[in-house]
DNA sequence: GCCCTGCTCTACAACGTTGTAGGATCGCCG
DNA sequence: CGGCGATCCTACAACGTTGTAGAGCAGGGC
C-alpha cells in the first residue's frame, strides 16, 4: 500500500495540511518542521496521489492532443513535439485517434475522456464549415489545422497560401513552367488543398504562367500511395511537367517514386516540391526540397495557448500561424542534399 | 458548471447511489427508477467525473506507454497500435517519451505519473542487464524489447533470432552468398541488435558460408541515415556485398539509399532486407522485403497482460513473443512490389 | 504594557464518486 | 398468516488531497 499524507503527517508529527504545505512549496513553514517532513517522505517513499489532487483542485494537468493517425509520419512528429512542449510546462498528454471518421471527430469533442484533461488540442480532417458550433464546448480547446476558421476559439494554423505561393514561385525561380499540382480536393473550398491551391494558382498568374488543368492531380488522403496514384494519372493523362508542388510530404515521396518508376529523373527532368518537412524527406533519394511549416512551433503555441486557457487567462480567441521556410534538397537541384543536422 | 451525481439524483427523486447504480448497470433496479435517472441523465447532459470515481476506486482506466520517441517510425505505428488496442478495452494512454535517454527511463518507473495509471508498457533502450531490480516496481509492468530478459515482470518480445536467421536463408535461398549485416553493435551481448546477429550468423553457419567480418556494419541508432552511412563504411572497406541484411527497415532504406547513390542496383546487385515492416517501406523504391514481427500482435498482448493484471491476475510472469513472418518486395525480388493492400 | 501584524501550524469540510450495511416492500412457502 | 428470501432503494463513510478559517505565539511600535 502506497504511503498517504496521513502516514507522512503521523511519521513526522504535524498535521497533514502541513505536509500538503511542504510538498507545494508554500513559504511560511519553519526549516526544522520542513526537514521532518521532508525526511519522513524520504523515508516512506511518499509520492503524491494525483488523482486525489485533482478532483480537489479540479484540475488534472493533462491535456488531450486528437489527431487523425499516429502512423502519419507528420502527425507522429506533431506528437513528439507536442508531449515535449507540454513536459516542459509541467503537463501530461493523452493522445486520441479519429482516422478522420467524423463519428469519432465529433465523440473525442464530448466523450467522458475530456473530464479527465483540462482541455484539448484538437486537429479535426472531416469537420469543416458548419460544424463551428461543435467547437463551443465548456473547456479550453486549440484548433489546428484548416478545416474550420471562425470556430470560437484559438486556432494555430500554417500560413498555408503564402507557403504554397513562395514554394511555386521557388520552382518558377529554377526556371520551371510545367508544374504539376499534386494533392488537389476538387470541389473544397476549406482545408489545406484548398488554401495550397489558392497559393499555387496565384504564384503562376503572377508569373503569367496560365494553370493547366490538366497538370492538376487529385488525391483524397495524402499518403505515400495517393501521392504516386496523383501523380501517375497526371502522366498517363500525356501532361508533361517540369516540377511538381505536392501538398505535403507523403504525397510528393509518392510522386516522386513515380516519375522515378518511369526513368524520369528528378530533379533533372522533374523538379519534386513537398510540404512539412518531415524526417523522412533528409534521406529520401534524392532528399526532398519541402516547405518547413514550423512545426515545433505550431506546437509549443498551441501547448502555450492552451495552458494558458486552463489557468484562466480570457480573452478573444486568439489566431497564430507561424512563420514558414522553404527547404531545400536535391529533388530540386542537383547535388543540393539537405544533411541532417540542418534545421 | 457540469452537472454531479446530486444534481442527477435530485432531478429523478432517487438517492445518489441510485444514480451511481444506473451508470454502472446494477441489475435490481425498477425500470420505471431507471428511466426517471435516465431522463434526469439527458436532461443536464450528467457526464461521469472519471477523476472522482478513480479516487474512490482507486484504478484510473489509464495506463502508459514508454517509448523513445515518436519520431521513430516503427514507435509511432506501435503507439497506434497500443492506443487502438488499449480504446478497445476501454482503456486510455499516456505516452511518455525517454528519447534513449538512461536517467529518463528510469524517471519514468518511479514519477509521480505512475499513480495517474494503473500500469506500464515499458520499451527501454539504454536499460540493461543489472537493471532488473529497476523493474520490481509496485504497479504492473510489462516490458517490450529485448534489453532485459530475466526481470519479474510479463514480457512481450520479437522471434529475433528466429526472423533474422529466416530473412538470412531468405537471402542464401536466393542466391546470394556475400550477405552484409547492417546495424551491428560490437561487443553488446543483449539487445535486437545481438540477438539479429546471432540469427544472421546462424544461417550463414548453416549454409556453410563462413562470416566476413568485412560485411558487418555497425550502427548505434538505429536511423535512415545511420544505415547509410554503416553501407558506406562497408562498401568503402572493399567489401562486395550481394545482399544486405539490414536490423530494422530505417537501416535497410537507408542503406538503399546508398547503394542507390554508388548505382548500385537493388535487388539485381545487392538484395535488402529490412525489420519491422514499417509502412514506409510499402512505398519506397523498389518496396523493401521485410521481417514483420507481428507488431500488432505485440501491442495487442500487451494491452491484455496489461490489463489483466491490473484486474489482479497473479502467477509467473509471462514471456511472449508472437509468430513473425518475411514480406517479399521489390528489394530482393525483381518485379515483385508489395501492394498496400497486402497484409 | 498592550495591541497589532505576521508567521507557523492545525482542524474541518469539501471535491464526486462507490462500497457497505441495512431498511422497506413484495411474493411465496409452509 | 407468520416467516423468509429476493428485490429495490437509501444513508453514511470513505478514497487522499487542498481551501478556509482560525488558534497560538513572537516581535515591533506606541
Amino acid at each position: 500500500m502506497a504511503a498517504t499524507m496521513q502516514d507522512v503527517a503521523r511519521r513526522a508529527g504535524v498535521s497533514v495540511k502541513t505536509v500538503s504545505n511542504v510538498v507545494n512549496g508554500y513559504p511560511h513553514i519553519r526549516p526544522a518542521t520542513r526537514d521532518r517532513v521532508l525526511t519522513a517522505i524520504a523515508e516512506l517513499d511518499y509520492q503524491i496521489n494525483l488523482t486525489a489532487r485533482n478532483l480537489r483542485t479540479g484540475r488534472t494537468g493533462i491535456i488531450g492532443l486528437a489527431v487523425p493517425e499516429l502512423s502519419l509520419p507528420y502527425f507522429a512528429e506533431l506528437a513528439d513535439s507536442v508531449i515535449e512542449a507540454a513536459e516542459s510546462e509541467g503537463l501530461t498528454v493523452i493522445i486520441e485517434q479519429h482516422g478522420g471518421r467524423r463519428e469519432r471527430e465529433v465523440e473525442i469533442l464530448t466523450g467522458s475522456r475530456r473530464h479527465l484533461t483540462d482541455g484539448l488540442i484538437y486537429s479535426p480532417l472531416a469537420l469543416g464549415p458548419g460544424d463551428e458550433r461543435l467547437l463551443d464546448v465548456p473547456y479550453p480547446l486549440v484548433l489546428l489545422g484548416e478545416r474550420i476558421f471562425h470556430g470560437p476559439v484559438d486556432h494555430v494554423t500554417m500560413r498555408n497560401t503564402d507557403a504554397a505561393r513562395a514554394a511555386t514561385e521557388y520552382l518558377l525561380g529554377l526556371g520551371r513552367r510545367r508544374i504539376a499540382a499534386v494533392g488537389v480536393h476538387p470541389g473544397e473550398e476549406v482545408g489545406s488543398a484548398a488554401l495550397r491551391l489558392d497559393g499555387y494558382r496565384a504564384a503562376l498568374d503572377a508569373a503569367g504562367v496560365r494553370p493547366d488543368p490538366a497538370l492538376e492531380g487529385e488525391a483524397g488522403l495524402w499518403h505515400r500511395r495517393t501521392g504516386a496514384e496523383a501523380m501517375a494519372e497526371v502522366l498517363d493523362r500525356g501532361a508533361r511537367p517540369d516540377a511538381v508542388f505536392a501538398f505535403n510530404d507523403a504525397l510528393a515521396l509518392g510522386a516522386m517514386h513515380e516519375l522515378q518508376v518511369r526513368g524520369l529523373r528528378v530533379p533533372e527532368d522533374v523538379a519534386v516540391v513537398g510540404f512539412d518537412a518531415i524526417d523522412e524527406g533528409r534521406y529520401s533519394n534524392p532528399t526532398l526540397t519541402t516547405v518547413d511549416p514550423g512545426r515545433e512551433e505550431i506546437a509549443r503555441t498551441a501547448v502555450r495557448l492552451l495552458h494558458g486557457r486552463t489557468r484562466g487567462a480570457a480573452g478573444e480567441p486568439q489566431r497564430v500561424a507561424p512563420p514558414f521556410g522553404i527547404l531545400v534538397g536535391g529533388s530540386t537541384e542537383p547535388g543540393r542534399e539537405r544533411s541532417a543536422s540542418e534545421p
